[in-house]
DNA sequence: CGTCTGGTTGATACGACTCAAATTTGGTGG
DNA sequence: CCACCAAATTTGAGTCGTATCAACCAGACG
């Protein structure tokens, strides 16, 4: 269906994500984009599905995702596991979470990852005397709870079908303000478990479900490649309204395409 | 099955449930409890099944809910709506939303609502120079989000008897740190249909589960009144693990009843 | 070339939904 | 205090979406 020839074209922004990704939001100074940077300089690597941190562990750093993907997960003593985020370039895992005890949920990676290792002092670096950045970094907070909400409207009130259209849309989108998707085409790591787990859903059915949408028309998805061939029908499909992503910053460019 | 005599014996604590809830993260002084009196002396009364919020407003005031139950829903372009979160008495219902252009979803009253709004320069002028507080507040919304996550959980691994009885046990210990419950009793308002939409089900099957719950000797529920006959058992039954409430403060006084 | 992970297919079972109606409860006014 | 009404709860019968279980297949990798 794809031609296979074409392997993930998407990373042609040089751009940091980060800063790509607050600027959704505001517009940053160059100092701004230096700050950031000179913060987020202890980098760390985790390959593949290895845990970059432990529910129990006490939490010591705010990540930050430079590259590759990963997800937030909690697993139930019967072993179920539920995904409730998923982390692109340009996310922070938990700003402030060292305000717990105790993490109450593991983060994984789901593809090889590039992190950044904040302190709580750089953090603190970061944002004093930086008000944009401080009121970016507020942004990031709500808009990553209002994902949260959406997810749980997600599993609660759609079916299957509208389930991973809403999902894919949104990671598309996510993945668009960041640089690492256009023209409806983006990389795309999740197995057909790992969407299971983050929707609600078993892997068959998951399966079943992916190819009702292929049968649409509405997606192509093959070796870890996304292409939405149509993403107002997809959205309509999925009852997917974007306002949750609070991208409406005031005097956006705003992109020809979607 | 209850005494019916015995009616809401559950108010006796004068103290502020703000107060109260955020000193299950640290002491405060007593300046400091002034100052979050102080912040939150406008205060207003909605009426119940009546709005406070409403998706698209602009957002103006961080409210603070002082006494009543209100909840936070999504409704869908096929009107199904999505309960994502419920208040009870000392929840902030969104610190910093000003940040953000439109509200993304509706709060509505369940009971009727005592309601404080704070304005962001009062909010500026209670965590000015009170740093326990400013870290109490980062802690607030930080459990907020961690109970949005067991949300998410909730509606995407847990059948139908787990999530409800996942529910009534988390309201409970909720209100229990804000002194509004005690010996397994609490107020409880909300209507089955409340339920049904708070986790995706339909208020058919909540009647019936609930009858299930009820036949299991673990809950009794009747004229707004919950007693949780077991808690542990209750806890048992629907994988219940308190820790991502984060209620563990050093040096907190442990309660004997649980 | 064998192994492994991820994806696909088929048959069957069951939890939760739907629709429809009856019953109980709580509030209101006479 | 009772009659009435609307809202909330309860019950029953039938259906459907998604889970379960069990194979099988394809490509990636060492």
């Amino acid at each position: 269906m794809t031609d296979p020839t074409v392997v993930s074209a998407f990373h042609f922004k040089s751009e940091s994500p980060v800063a790509s990704k607050l600027e959704a939001f505001t517009r940053l100074s160059s100092d701004d984009r230096a700050a950031i940077a000179q913060a987020s300089r202890n980098v760390r690597f985790v390959e593949p599905r290895r845990d970059l941190v432990s529910e129990g562990d006490r939490p010591r750093f705010v990540h930050l995702v430079l590259d590759g993907w990963a997800c937030r997960y909690k697993t139930l003593p019967d072993g179920k596991r539920q995904i409730v985020s998923i982390f692109v370039p340009g996310d922070f895992c938990d700003i402030n979470v060292y305000i717990l005890k105790h993490m109450d949920h593991s983060i994984g990676a789901i593809t090889r990852l590039k992190v950044a290792m904040i302190t709580p002092e750089e953090m603190n670096g970061l944002t004093e005397g930086r008000p944009r950045v401080t009121q970016a970094l507020w942004w990031h907070e709500l808009v990553t709870t209002a994902i949260q909400r959406e997810w749980t409207v997600n599993l609660g009130q759609r079916s299957a079908y509208e389930r991973l259209g809403h999902l894919l849309v949104e990671l598309y989108l996510r993945l668009k303000t960041v640089g690492r998707a256009a023209d409806g085409r983006c990389d795309f790591p999740l197995t057909q478990n790992d969407l299971a787990d983050a929707t609600g859903l078993t892997a068959v059915h998951v399966n079943r479900t992916l190819q009702e949408l292929r049968r649409d028309g509405l997606i192509e998805l093959e070796r870890k490649q996304l292409h939405i061939l149509d993403l107002e029908r997809l959205k309509d499909a999925s009852m997917f309204n974007s306002n949750y992503l609070h991208l409406d910053r005031e005097g956006r460019h705003l992109d020809a395409n979607d």
